[in-house]
DNA sequence: TGATGATCATAA
DNA sequence: TTATGATCATCA
């Protein structure tokens, strides 16, 4: 077995790659795709979602939308532990510090990323060597309107300090299903923001983030425990 | 022990 | 520089 050399043509086609490669080994992946594996991940943080890219076929490189355009579908690879729960956050994209006036929840990337995402479980447990660990089986979700309205009010909440000026004082404890954190190669990084007088000022990049709690939900209800 | 805040590699 | 892919690791 080989990577797909062209992106998939429809979801369903996209979910028969998926299906294609559950159950295998990310050192099964690797070795197929003669890519190199690393020791441990502290130093390759995004090496199990491009491994996944390549045999789907996404188009490399970094762009703000969706892995997968031409369908309109996000992928993401999600670290679980033996029982399927999260490990780890799942990064959404950048948090606009300089918003243009007219964006909403409707318009926002956020949104637009979360439209559709095919979900692709895998082990993370660190105890599991990184070549060791399985990938499970992906599946499709887009938000129901009960999650969709939970996401917004936190957008909306969080959004509107940004706008205000106070993004200083947003802390990653709020927002119950999307919150912020840094996102950027070290703490020197800055960036513009507006502060409360309407001046620009220079901070640290933040990123949108789902919680775990949040994930986990979605693999629950997915999985139909 | 888990969440928050910090960090790593790479591409264009 | 800003985006992608995320996980690390410290501290409450």
């Amino acid at each position: 077995m080989l990577p797909p050399k062209s992106p998939p043509n429809t979801p369903d086609e996209l979910l028969t790659r998926c299906q294609a490669i559950a159950g295998l080994t990310l050192g099964e992946l690797a070795r197929m795709a003669n890519v190199a594996i690393p020791a441990n991940l502290q130093r390759h943080k995004g090496w199990p979602g491009m491994l996944i890219e390549k045999w789907l076929g996404a188009s490399a490189g970094s762009k703000p939308q969706q892995d997968f355009p031409e369908l309109g579908i996000e992928l993401k690879t999600i670290p679980i532990d033996a029982a399927f729960a999260p490990l780890e956050t799942t990064y959404v994209c950048f948090a606009p510090l300089l918003m243009q006036p007219g964006i909403t929840w409707e318009t926002c990337n956020v949104r637009n990323k979360l439209q559709q995402v095919l979900w692709l479980p895998i082990e993370g447990d660190r105890r599991i060597p990184l070549s060791d660990r399985r990938v499970a089986t992906g599946f499709y979700w887009r938000p129901s309107e009960k999650e969709d309205e939970i996401l917004r009010q936190d957008w909306e909440e969080l959004t509107e300090q940004i706008v205000t000026g106070h993004v200083e004082s947003i802390t990653s404890k709020q927002g119950t299903a999307l919150h912020i954190r840094p996102k950027a190669a070290n703490g020197s990084v800055l960036t513009e923001a507006r502060g409360v007088e309407g001046e620009k000022i220079k901070t640290r990049p933040r990123g949108f983030y789902l919680r775990k709690t949040f994930t986990h939900h979605i693999l629950t209800s997915a999985f139909g425990y």
